[in-house]
DNA sequence: AAAGTTTATCGTAATATTGCAATATTAAAT
DNA sequence: ATTTAATATTGCAATATTACGATAAACTTT
């Protein structure tokens, strides 16, 4: 077991848990936060902005890139990263239409 | 290691990381999908709609429970769950602010 | 070419998550 | 009181995540 079954769920479930998943971790978040932050791209700065180590942030970028969250591109010897706009955008409409399922009336408890 | 670091980051970062981990699994969406779907209190129905075992499911309840997402009460012999409305409003801000700071003008790569 | 800079990968340890069988708990029904 | 029902908890195995030191890879500068 520990493995997540991810054959018995929908495609949108699965993507919707991708996401989140690949937003859960405070590092991640605080990367999104600081390429938001600039908007632009940053060449080779993010692992002075983190309070861990260079591998260690190493494997986050490569996570949100891994989820299309993030996209890097070669820049001499430093990496270049910043937000994957177009994949950012569909990603909150997303969790926009996930959210807004909760708009209606009936309540009980 | 193997633990986060949360306390090397926001209240506001580890907060959203909290949120979307508690959402990162395809079964604790469909939880939250068929909660939203009915729009109502479910008293003892929730393990039916999904392929997996029962003590697996209850793990999952508990989870989103302790997040804050769903609230559960006792019935009879069984248990009422149903979306937390304003921990949920709550946590839409809370994305939506996340996701909002990406309206911005200049883009690069 | 050698040395420096930046980022990725490998290896490994610690911890967390996922899943379920077995069992416990609690309330209803008989 | 016993049985039935619904849900929770325990215990455990399999897998995943987090973190970092050591090292590799790739490009720049000297």
């Amino acid at each position: 077991m520990g493995a997540t079954k991810t054959d018995h769920f929908s495609e949108r479930q699965n993507k919707l848990a991708t996401l989140t998943k690949a937003m859960a971790h405070p590092a991640r978040i605080a990367i999104i936060d600081y390429l938001l932050k600039v908007d632009a791209c940053i060449c080779g700065e993010i692992v002075n902005e983190l309070p861990l180590s260079q591998p260690t942030v190493s494997q986050h970028l490569k996570e949100l890139k891994n989820a299309g969250i993030i996209r890097g591109s070669i820049e001499g010897n430093s990496i270049c990263y910043c937000i994957d706009k177009e994949n950012w955008s569909a990603f909150q409409s997303m969790l926009n239409n996930f959210f807004n399922n909760s708009e209606k009336k009936n309540n009980c408890c």
